[in-house]
DNA sequence: CATATCGGCTTCCATAGGGAAGCTATAGTG
DNA sequence: CACTATAGCTTCCCTATGGAAGCCGATATG
């Protein structure tokens, strides 16, 4: 009461008391009240200002810390960061929002066969030139066109025959959510800028020379074989990755 | 003693109580002893068996559940969560990585001068058009080649004279770093793959028709108008993001 | 047999308190 | 004056305990 400065927490509030006072000090970093290099009261006058226990005032300078709002010194003080272009990070997940936001993109499959591995895919997938692949052509399709080509190679295993619900997955959710069922352990993924090339471009609807994002997967199963390597081929102008840095904004490793 | 399994807590270690057990329950699901839909021993269970008190169990739980490896429901218990292909993020900051790696990359400034805002800058820049600005360009180069070229156009304010530092900023570090002094706010990126114009392959050393990626930024000072606009230009072959899903790795959030 | 209640489990939140390790400025010593 | 020791602050870690809210199955009741 005698405090001036700004929110308290409520003690009826649904919303936790660590969230509360996280979003209460992330509030005054975007008021300006507290900026970059400014030292936070010590997690003792925190407790007293606040009313709240020291574990709970802990808690909430971790979680602070760990979404690059402030750094902590130890025997020092805790500071508040400044913002750095190398902060930025682009979700994958942005990719299904954006195409499944406004319409659900609808996916086609153009083609699923068995081939053999020529020697770039069997170098990925680890197997011999010649064994047996499965390839897959992918086409996904918003209202407004084609946005995405999606090219998938997975290792042909007998003993674990691919389900049918693999090759007709026809949402985007089934692309990103659960691969098979869970059978990937790991994944490495590539994002590059690359020139397409015809048959991309007309299936694409593009008009030559045209750029593209390419996003190339890597997946291990759990003995730690490869299993699947496969691409997405996106329109340079139809999709776009976005970012922010800083606050001003809800940080995107918020809860709920 | 009587439990065998795997590894226990060592108290005498440097390494945290909890980012032991953090990183026994890590490698537990890399090893498969834990599997995507798997529950954990309830909270309680792991205190026992870990003897740690549970605040601590709850602080693991907590760092593994926004590290996206188990997510907790309420009343149910903790379960392995399965890799998702949405889980993956670039990190700009392996720019900075990637090209400062093997030999540090030099920056060079083509020009800085001062200009008068097109409709586009403007536009970003909440001016009017005409207004000054001052417009810089500069090329990022390693010592195999050109890789990155800069333009950026910041708002000219004579209460705010631009530091020489800031135009002289002759390495990523600079670039990526504090920009100016600490004035930025927020900032928005964008990034897109696109189609070098003649003069950006020319820079680049690149043969037409050429890809890049294109990073775009837009920075806001503490009043909340915008102060900086420009972009990145990476040629498309010299220049790939890397990111990795699930375990058998570390993590990128992981501290040291 | 169908339905409702309850008890035991779960995750989750918050408290109080004690202690280790590190920084810094001050007081004391040569 | 230069240097050292110390006291008081800081972050950071861990424990022990209690309670809220949610899920689920067993038990009792119509």
């Amino acid at each position: 009461m005698n405090d001036a400065s700004g929110e308290s927490i409520n003690r009826e509030s649904s919303e936790p008391v660590y969230a509360q006072l996280v979003r209460i000090l992330r509030q005054q970093v975007t008021d300006g009240v507290l900026r970059p290099g400014d030292q936070l009261p010590s997690e003792a006058q925190l407790c007293r200002r606040y009313g709240v226990s020291p574990m709970t005032v802990r808690r909430v300078v971790n979680i602070l810390a760990d979404q690059g709002v402030v750094v902590g010194e130890q025997g020092r003080g805790i500071f508040i960061r400044a913002v750095e272009l190398g902060d930025a990070s682009f979700q994958l997940q942005r990719l299904q929002d954006l195409v499944g936001g406004d319409e659900p993109a609808t996916v086609r499959l153009l083609q699923a066969s068995i081939a053999a591995a020529d020697a770039t895919t069997a170098a990925k997938l680890q197997l011999r030139v010649g064994e047996r692949v499965i390839y897959m052509r992918r086409l996904v399709e918003s209202e407004a066109g084609p946005v995405c080509y999606h090219v998938e190679y997975l290792v042909y295993d007998p003993a674990r025959p691919v389900v049918e619900a693999e090759i007709a997955t026809t949402s985007l959710q089934g692309l990103f959510g659960g691969h098979g069922q869970a059978l990937i352990k790991h994944g490495e993924l590539n994002i590059e800028a690359v020139l397409l090339n015809d048959e991309e471009t007309r299936l694409l609807q593009a008009v030559a020379p045209a750029a593209g994002l390419r996003i190339e997967h890597l997946f291990y199963a759990y003995d730690e074989r490869p299993m699947s390597w496969g691409w997405f081929l996106c329109r340079g102008d139809r999709l776009r990755f976005g970012s922010r840095v800083g606050l001003g904004h809800e940080h995107p490793l918020d809860p709920t």
